[in-house]
DNA sequence: TATACATATTCGCATTTGCGAATATATCAA
DNA sequence: TTGATATATTCGCAAATGCGAATATGTATA
């Protein structure tokens, strides 16, 4: 593959994990995941502005993480990829794992 | 969980996904997947600055995705944990997915 | 010790990102 | 049409991010 091709592949992956790399997102995704939501309800969950979760929503949808469906007034998002779950779970496990070589490390110390 | 707790932990994780956030990072990871490197073998690979490659492998550092090693005047740098590398893969599986739909859109259109 | 080589860090700057507040748009219901 | 509700967008700003250039640190070797 050229080298240009796969630069601008990068970038597009990089801009896909982006859309993980905000602890907001993070947490409606995994709403998400447990079914669809209207924003209101993803609002309430979060306890954050409506606005705020629009601004969020729209960086997902972008990125093709998330599906928006308009039903009357409201409009209710899914989540557009179950893998993306999957990425999040193989991530937090890295981060446990780290947290926890951390801490031990911080035990063998005190 | 506790609310505050569950935020803090929610910060982390989007911490670690951050470490993604980044076309060179995420080349840097590919190819350490391929096996341990040095910087300079790393900036060579990427075709980067030193001091670009260093300031990435410290964030990278930061978050245990990676791990340094020194030996000698170099130091060698291993992938941290390989689920990374199945996360990446499944976020350009997200990405690929959705780059097919919006063609097949943009054809049915033409 | 002096010199070369490998890596890390700092600085100044331009770009991006997230947010609150305010406002716009869209849909339904009376 | 008017009002109420749901969602999206814009603006100004503060904080974070990435980069090139320069410099500092650490290690081996003569």
């Amino acid at each position: 593959m050229d080298k240009k091709l796969l630069e601008e592949i990068n970038h597009l992956h990089a801009q896909v994990c982006g859309g993980l790399s905000d602890p907001k997102r993070i947490a409606m995704l995994y709403a998400l995941a447990e079914g669809p939501k209207s924003v209101m309800e993803l609002a309430e969950t979060l306890a954050a502005p409506q606005p705020t979760i629009s601004r969020h929503l729209k960086i997902l949808r972008e990125r093709g993480m998330v599906i928006a469906k308009r039903e009357g007034a409201n409009i209710i998002y899914t989540l557009g990829d179950k893998r993306i779950i999957r990425a999040l779970d193989l991530l937090r496990e890295v981060l446990a794992d780290h947290l926890n070589k951390r801490s031990a490390l911080a035990e063998a110390i005190a």
